[in-house]
DNA sequence: CTATCCCCGGATTGAGCCAA
DNA sequence: TTGGCTCAATCCGGGGATAG
């Protein structure tokens, strides 16, 4: 390599005569919130809620967003994801992977914005969710994303499978829902997918589909990997974690079934549950050698 | 008041059927 | 053969009811 050469390369280069996008991190963060029931004998519930913070300024003042926001000139974008959620919500230490970047050239109204979206799984209590000082609320809605429709259609050169998702928030009073649309595209030699909101209410930019990634996500990956043993505390009972499966794939599997498939990713403990108004339960940890 | 029994709601497991 | 499922049996802790 010439370095000089190269020195004066970068001398007359000039990255601001260069049209640049904004960058963002948006966080995705999902827990597991036990409703417990009035029958002391009956185990709580469980619900899959997501994070959502009530936004305090303009665009989308007063509407529901994800906690994100830009990133800084001196921080990666897992560093803006750390600080925003910790500015919005209060949250801190908590662990997050990277899920997607969403780029759709109108995502923002504000212009050029690509967003990062970071995934968050953890129990209730390791969040510790405050309003912070960069936004009016946050809270956790509980989640519910239900196929409605489902279609196949012929296109130019293959087929188009179009299904369609409705996702709805809540909170006490506070309902936000959006439909969103999974079209995938095969062709001969690729398939292609897209996201698309049809129908929205109280969510802020994109974040609806942002959240159906997630939630596609979740639900494709559940199988053999830790990811719902991320939304439980470190000893658990196999039904606590069948339940986690359930709330994720809003599907009610069945207990035989269920203990046959996860042996090999959990391991029996000596210690079993105290209390509960019924036969008490053998206590579980993950078996970390076996994921994927 | 105390010892028991029974029922509720669950936990766990084995046998066996059926379809791919 | 494998996985998905159903069914039935058995085990258990806690509360209410009851007999002593």
């Amino acid at each position: 390599m010439n370095q000089k050469k190269e020195n004066e390369f970068l001398t007359n280069y000039h990255l601001e005569n260069y049209d640049r996008p904004s960058v963002a991190a948006d966080i995705v963060a999902f827990t597991i919130k036990n409703k417990e029931t009035d029958d002391y004998r009956k185990l709580s519930k469980k619900e899959l809620s997501v994070l959502m913070i009530k936004r305090n300024e303009y665009p989308f003042k007063d509407y529901w967003a994800l906690p994100g926001g830009f990133a800084r000139k001196d921080e990666t974008l897992e560093d803006t994801a750390i600080r925003e959620l910790n500015e919005e919500a209060g949250v801190s230490d908590i662990a997050l992977m990277q899920l997607q970047t969403f780029s759709d050239i109108r995502r923002d109204p504000r212009g050029w914005i690509i967003s990062c979206a970071y995934l968050a799984l953890a129990e209730e209590e390791q969040f510790h969710i405050t309003a912070g000082s960069d936004a009016a609320a946050a809270e956790w809605f509980q989640i519910k994303y239900d196929l409605i429709q489902e279609k196949s259609e012929e296109i130019m050169q293959g087929k188009c499978k179009v299904k369609r998702f409705e996702l709805q928030l809540m909170h006490s009073d506070i309902k936000l829902e959006a439909n969103i649309d999974i079209k995938t595209y095969f062709t001969a030699k690729k398939q292609r997918t897209e996201y698309e909101i049809t129908n929205i209410q109280g969510i802020a930019f994109d974040h609806a589909k942002i959240i159906g990634f997630a939630m596609e996500y979740l639900r494709e990956n559940l199988n053999g990997s830790k990811l719902a043993f991320e939304l439980l505390p470190k000893y658990f009972t196999l039904t606590d974690l069948q339940q986690v499966y359930e709330a994720i794939l809003d599907e009610e599997l069945l207990p035989a079934n269920f203990r046959r498939k996860i042996s090999d990713f959990v391991i029996e403990t000596d210690e079993i549950t105290k209390g509960a108004g019924h036969r008490p339960s053998k206590l579980f940890k993950r078996n970390i050698e076996q994921f994927n």
